[in-house]
DNA sequence: ATAGGGTTAG
């Protein structure tokens, strides 16, 4: 199939080539601020760090008369830019303790400062001061609340501060707000809602802009429905409202994902036509669709293609071309490009070092992966969680246990906190080495913290309690799966399917298969193969004749493991052969 | 004249 996709992107290359990039160089426009009596203050030219904005500020608050509230509004904005949230709240603090007058553009810059922190509990505690400072609620005010509840992925809560925004008549929903909350719903996964919004929209007095539009068709692409994101494209220029940059990305992302490299193409001429011409992110987007094909030396072409035109790659476009080589095995390469990267001006960042960290993981070199997480903490950066669980996985794989478990240690005393693939990889590993007792003990610790319950975590516990011979154990928590409020996904199924196969249960595997289809979980291609390894291990060939009859009609087939295995058994006993029905075209692979 | 909230790539 790979080989398919990857011929027809062959043709990318001059395709991209033919392209004639226009740049305009951009100017920034020239901003500044000044107090009432001609003193000008140009915030954004003096501050240049955290010192130079407390400076600036008990300069301000010495200024008589007080500069005007935009030069304190700009000022707190720049600290929020620079991202240094705590000296905000107390220059804010300062002002409140010294009588500087406050107004709703202070107030919303300080409680957007609460968001951007992750505590949404305390930007809500500012809203007394609205009323008790008589500055009315505006929709910035809610707009920022309803992100603020979105970045702690208080989804609910989000939404019901919408409704009830709506419902109460408390403020008008603009077009920014309703895009605030599509995009909060869109990104975990709800496009259904996210498309209702913008249907409730096309009805009501807000008409969606292009934002909107950008959102609703991110999301399809984001869930690889490219159909309904073209359909919503097309309703789009029905109404009048051309696709920008930002759109054509969203599709080509989405395309390119899928393979659909003419249509792609097809995409492309389009946004030349419209005078759009590809960005940083869009290369970075088309190099990042070949490197996952393998294709990284077209990748480069097209990187020295974008050089030429005069659009410079970031750090997201070497990190992709990076990935690629470390995805083909060429870690030595991703090494080379992350030292021009380095030689071209470009600091590399936490994603850089994951990156190579997995490349070295995946090659089993893992003293090299080591090495470079010592790096990190050099060039001043922090690993982060994806970080950590990359090198405990490459530990685990190379057998190195102690020092995985030292890398969770080291995570628990000075964080990140681990996450729920954190914990699967260490259960996974712990099983995998026939250390149960270390990874119950981990399990129940997690389940007395109420720290993990999904289906994933217990789907890893499931299975290796039935590889290590202890399918009581693995059946009793699968049956007490739905106490915990946990539905059972075709991977439950499957590894306990295949427990009960492991232990010549084939009646116990074929009821779990009844169950699982009454529970409307449709069997998948590992289900069939964990069976037919399970006849053929207790050499039920009759049955499993029938049953492979049935796997055919449904387009199912077998995997590698399951054809490793027949051939070892039909190479002990050739007669097996004869029980095998023929498997025609419906197969799907 | 001035200031605050929304979309795309690893």
């Amino acid at each position: 199939m790979t080989r398919i996709l990857v011929s027809k992107s062959n043709a990318i290359i001059p395709f991209i080539s033919s392209f004639y990039i226009l740049r305009s160089s951009s100017i920034r426009p020239y901003s500044s601020l000044k107090g009432k009596v001609g003193v000008r203050i140009n915030v954004e030219n003096e501050v240049k760090c955290l010192d130079d904005a407390v400076n600036l500020f008990n300069r301000m608050v010495r200024m008589k008369p007080l500069p005007s509230l935009p030069v304190f509004c700009k000022l707190l904005k720049t600290m929020i830019n620079m991202k240094h949230y705590y000296a905000v709240i107390s220059l804010f603090r300062e002002m409140r303790k010294l009588d500087i007058p406050i107004n709703e553009f202070i107030l919303s810059n300080v409680i957007n400062n609460y968001c951007l922190m992750h505590r949404v509990d305390c930007a809500f505690s500012l809203l007394p001061i609205h009323l008790k400072s008589g500055i009315p609620f505006n929709v910035v005010t809610f707009n920022t609340l309803i992100r603020g509840l979105f970045a702690e992925n208080k989804v609910t809560d989000a939404v019901v501060l919408f409704k009830n925004l709506v419902r109460e008549k408390i403020c008008e929903p603009n077009e920014i707000m309703y895009g605030t909350v599509m995009n909060g719903l869109s990104k975990r996964g709800h496009t259904e809602k996210t498309l209702s919004l913008l249907r409730l929209m096309e009805q009501g007095n807000t008409k969606p802009n292009i934002y909107i539009y950008n959102v609703v068709i991110d999301a399809f692409c984001k869930d690889r429905n490219l159909d309904a994101a073209i359909s919503i494209l097309n309703e789009m220029k029905q109404k009048g409202i051309p696709p920008d940059i930002v759109t054509h990305n969203s599709l080509i992302d989405g395309l390119c994902k899928l393979g659909q490299w003419e249509k792609v193409k097809t995409l492309l001429s389009e946004m030349v036509n419209l005078n759009i011409y590809p960005n940083v992110r869009t290369f970075s987007i088309l190099i990042d669709g070949l490197c996952k094909e393998g294709k990284v030396e077209d990748a480069e072409e097209v990187m020295r293609h974008m050089i030429e035109k005069g659009v410079e790659p970031n750090i997201i476009t070497y990190s992709v071309i990076m990935d690629g080589y470390c995805l083909r095995g060429q870690v030595d390469r991703a090494r080379r490009v992350f030292d021009i990267m380095i030689d071209k001006g470009i600091e590399p960042n936490i994603f850089s070092y994951s990156i190579l960290i997995n490349g070295y993981c995946k090659k089993k070199e893992v003293a090299k992966a080591m090495q470079l997480l010592g790096e990190i903490s050099q060039r001043g950066l922090k690993p982060d969680i994806v970080t950590y669980n990359t090198i405990q996985q490459g530990l685990f794989d190379v057998g190195r246990i102690g020092d995985a478990k030292k890398i969770y240690a080291e995570m628990l005393s000075r964080g990140p906190v681990p996450n729920s693939s954190t914990h699967c990889i260490l259960l996974k590993g712990y099983f995998r080495y026939g250390l149960v007792e270390e990874a119950m003990s981990l399990f129940n610790k997690l389940k007395i913290n109420r720290e993990d319950t999904n289906i994933e975590l217990y789907n890893v516990v499931i299975n290796g309690l039935c590889k290590n011979g202890k399918l009581d154990k693995a059946h009793a928590i699968f049956e007490k799966l739905s106490l915990i409020g946990l539905l059972p996904d075709v991977r439950t199924y499957n590894v306990m399917i295949n427990g009960f196969c492991l232990q010549g249960l084939l009646d116990e595997a074929k009821s779990m298969l009844r169950k699982m289809k009454k529970n409307s979980c449709l069997p998948d291609n590992v289900t069939y193969n964990v069976f037919v390894q399970g006849f053929l291990r207790w050499s039920k060939f009759s049955e499993m004749r029938t049953f492979m009859v049935e796997m055919a009609d449904g387009g199912f087939s077998f995997d590698a493991s399951t054809a490793g295995f027949l051939v070892n058994v039909v190479r002990e006993n050739p007669s097996v052969l004869d029980m095998i029905p023929e498997l025609h075209s419906k197969n799907k692979y």
